[in-house]
DNA sequence: TCAATATATTCCACTAATTGAATATGGAAC
DNA sequence: GTTCCATATTCAATTAGTGGAATATATTGA
């Protein structure tokens, strides 16, 4: 998956790794978070499958900067996978793991559980709230404006989700409160 | 996470690693997928630990049964996971990747892939429905009507969220006709 | 001027999960 | 009677992801 985003994004353009990991801390983080050491392991794996190329920019004082590029292969492999047949709908769902076997903790312990839930999400909800502006300007930037509509459907996924889960939380509460 | 998800069922009686998977393949299976493999290997890792014991029961004519009963190391550490901070809410969104660079493909592609979405969760949504039922039926046969609650919360989440990504594939679609 | 932050990358140990094959037996259906 | 399914477990190769340290320099702010 990870390498697919990545494929993604140096098909809007060449980028160092370090610029990737940037775009997924400050953009692509809240439905993916990728570790640094991990974007560029797979970037070293995506170069030795030739999805990618390299250009090492000599840099003066600093040290060179790796500049990637997405080859045909790599834009093929990218649109292969974009047509599969998986649509990504499983995943893993860890606050359920815990929700499951709360049984064994106290209705008080649990109501504070699904408040905590519920302010972690009201949080992230707002501080949602100016990412479509940054993604707008970014598509700008780029000059990628036919995309921005499917980065907006993203953040109106994560919206939806959060508000899903407040309400979720909420009627939780009501349950163990119930009796 | 999937070891405590073993150590809570081995918390409510001991089973062998064959009847973990199948109340992961039937029951937690829509918010955890787990591997037959993985969940041997697990035990393995716990016993190490010694969070759960292993007793061998032998079966005449059929290999011996791993029978795997939770320590008091091992309940001590189930409730020290519950208790953690970390609520479990961060997670991959491998649909939202996706869905981040469907700009490479047409709106009329696109729309058919959100068709696809909502499809299969619609179908998901009405494969839940007996759920609730055989949640019931286990907790009486284990004897653990206390848990129930917990476990009928997590189906209400996971009906809350077909919802909400049916409203929202919806959504996406009127999006891409709009113009 | 000192410390912190940003740029830029690499390496390592570890944990987690996937995929699939292999082994072995009992029982039910056809 | 044999084929398939359920029971029951193990192994191995591979991929994916975590967490953190190490290295090196430039710029910014207090």
């Amino acid at each position: 998956m990870l390498k697919h985003g990545i494929l993604g994004l140096l098909n809007y353009q060449a980028m160092t790794g370090y610029e990737i990991m940037e775009v997924f801390r400050d953009s692509l983080h809240y439905f993916w978070d990728a570790k640094t050491s991990q974007i560029y392991r797979e970037l070293q794996g995506l170069e030795q499958k030739e999805w990618v190329g390299k250009t090492v920019v000599p840099q003066s004082g600093k040290p060179d900067k790796n500049v990637y590029s997405i080859t045909a292969e790599g834009r093929a492999e990218l649109l292969r996978w974009l047509a599969d047949a998986d649509l990504g709908l499983r995943m893993k769902t860890p606050v359920l793991m815990k929700v499951f076997f709360l049984g064994e903790r106290s209705a008080g312990e649990n109501i504070g559980y699904f408040e905590r839930i519920k302010e972690q999400c009201e949080r992230f909800l707002a501080s949602m709230d100016p990412i479509p502006q940054s993604i707008e300007a970014y598509g700008e930037l780029i000059g990628q404006k036919e995309q921005e509509r499917y980065w907006q459907m993203t953040v109106e996924y994560g919206r939806r989700m959060m508000r899903m889960q407040i309400e979720w939380a909420q009627d939780c509460i009501r349950r163990l409160e119930e009796e």
